[in-house]
RNA sequence: GUGGGUGUCGUCAAGUGGCCUAAGACCCUGGGUUGUGGCUCCAGUAUACGUGAGUUCGAAUCUCACCACCCACC
């Protein structure tokens, strides 16, 4: 079987698991790690497109959308309409598409799941509505993803054993239906998502049986739910062994800075996150001196830039008083301004990391990096 | 000058004799945010009742004087 999506291992750091690599897609290749911003509503909020691709230095070349929400608003037969997601929201670049399963989790008291899939109401109007593992791929076809994601299940955290295990199980039965479902693998490949919680066995068991079927990329699920992070980078240490080397290998929903050296470290090729794109909305920066909360009182009359080592339009052209203003005065271009600049942060760093494997100096590189970012 | 009105945290504004060592909102200050139901959530600061005297067991609440501001009329 011929897949839209291939995955050259490049380079293995020789003190680490970290690795270097090339993800080819229907649009484009995209050098891993890589980190993907996300862009639920087929929008990267407060970003133009245009922005979007221009991230970092390389430009950023895949990002990540939602099948849930675009299934609810404005419907996926209107994005088939409109000649897929790429052309509706007009991105050359790839697109990987949630199935989900994320929100069958976080919008917990709005649905009931069951062997067949998952009865949830909308919470646009209420409406009622089934999504089944057929169902979440047929709505990805119509998007015309390069990246599909199984429909899943993230347990929660904490979670007993017991649950996890049938929850694993019935997950990778809805993986088997998903595969099934599935015919154009040339246009859009299917990843698997291992889940398991925090218990090593039940992510053993989850990996062999998502294995087995034998698909172009795999994923860990059920992360960064809100167990410690010492926890998760454990599980994420298991994790990473337990899948094959020659195949790309994801890390849903993850991507505090410190998170993506510590991912990438344990073989992370990867991620994504909405976190950048939140805080920044929330008046937050991540910058390489540190975290820069622009509503501090500090900030008041600091005409320097928000990151005195960031070339990104933002650090280049405005101050941190005038950002500071901005917000305070609830202007959209404070969201514009902080989200550019941190998905240029993330990106960039992306960057140097992966520049970093490629000189055996990562862990070189992520000291320097911590040192200078300070507290997480 | 005369008549009327109003004076409660930075702002707006509840409260009209005891449950007010004074609600709430905004502002302000700080924090949170990880496969986006959030231009959101959480927390904190201020001995704020115009001033002075009086009535009363007890006054932000009643009385008097004064002060300030607003309106109308001269």
């Amino acid at each position: 079987m011929k897949h839209a999506i291939n995955y050259t291992l490049i380079k293995k750091d020789p003190r680490t698991k970290a690795r270097r690599g090339v993800l080819h897609t229907p649009h484009g290749d995209i050098q891993t790690p890589v980190f993907m911003p996300v862009g639920t509503q087929a929008t990267v909020k407060a970003m133009k497109i245009e922005d979007v691709a221009g991230l970092g230095h390389e430009g950023c070349g895949l990002i990540l959308s939602n099948t849930y929400h675009l299934y609810l608003r404005p419907g996926h037969e209107l994005i088939k309409k409109a000649g897929g997601l790429h052309n509706f929201m007009n991105w050359n670049g790839a697109i990987l598409t949630d199935s989900g399963g994320f929100q069958v989790f976080s919008l917990g008291p709005l649905r009931k799941i069951t062997e067949e899939g998952v009865k949830f109401r909308s919470y646009l109007d209420g409406s009622s509505h089934m999504f089944t593992p057929e169902k979440s791929i047929e709505i990805q076809n119509c998007l015309g993803s390069d990246i599909m994601m199984a429909f899943d299940e993230c347990a929660p955290y904490p979670a007993d054993w017991h649950y996890v295990q049938k929850s694993l199980e019935r997950t990778t039965r809805w993986l088997k239906r998903c595969k099934d479902y599935h015919r154009d693998w040339e246009r859009q490949s299917l990843f698997g998502i291992m889940q398991g919680g925090v218990y090593k066995d039940l992510r053993a068991q989850s990996a062999r049986q998502i294995v087995d079927l034998d698909l172009p990329g795999y994923s860990i699920g059920g992360l960064s739910v809100g167990e410690p992070k010492e926890i998760m980078y454990e599980v994420m240490d298991d994790c990473v062994d337990l899948l094959p080397a020659d195949k790309p290998r994801y890390l849903m929903g993850v991507g505090s800075p410190d998170c993506l050296f510590e991912g990438v470290e344990r073989g992370i090729d990867m991620f994504d996150c909405v976190l950048p794109t939140r805080v920044a909305r929330n008046g937050l920066a991540f910058t390489s001196v540190g975290r820069v909360n622009i509503k501090n009182a500090k900030y008041f009359e600091d005409f320097g830039p928000l990151d005195p080592n960031c070339d990104c339009y933002t650090c280049r052209n405005y101050s941190r008083a005038y950002l500071r203003h901005l917000f305070k005065s609830e202007e959209i271009l404070s969201s514009m301004l902080l989200s550019e600049h941190n998905l240029h942060f993330l990106v960039s760093t992306m960057e140097k990391i992966r520049k970093s494997i490629e000189e055996d100096r990562f862990l070189e590189y992520k000291k320097e990096f911590y040192d200078s970012y300070g507290e997480f």
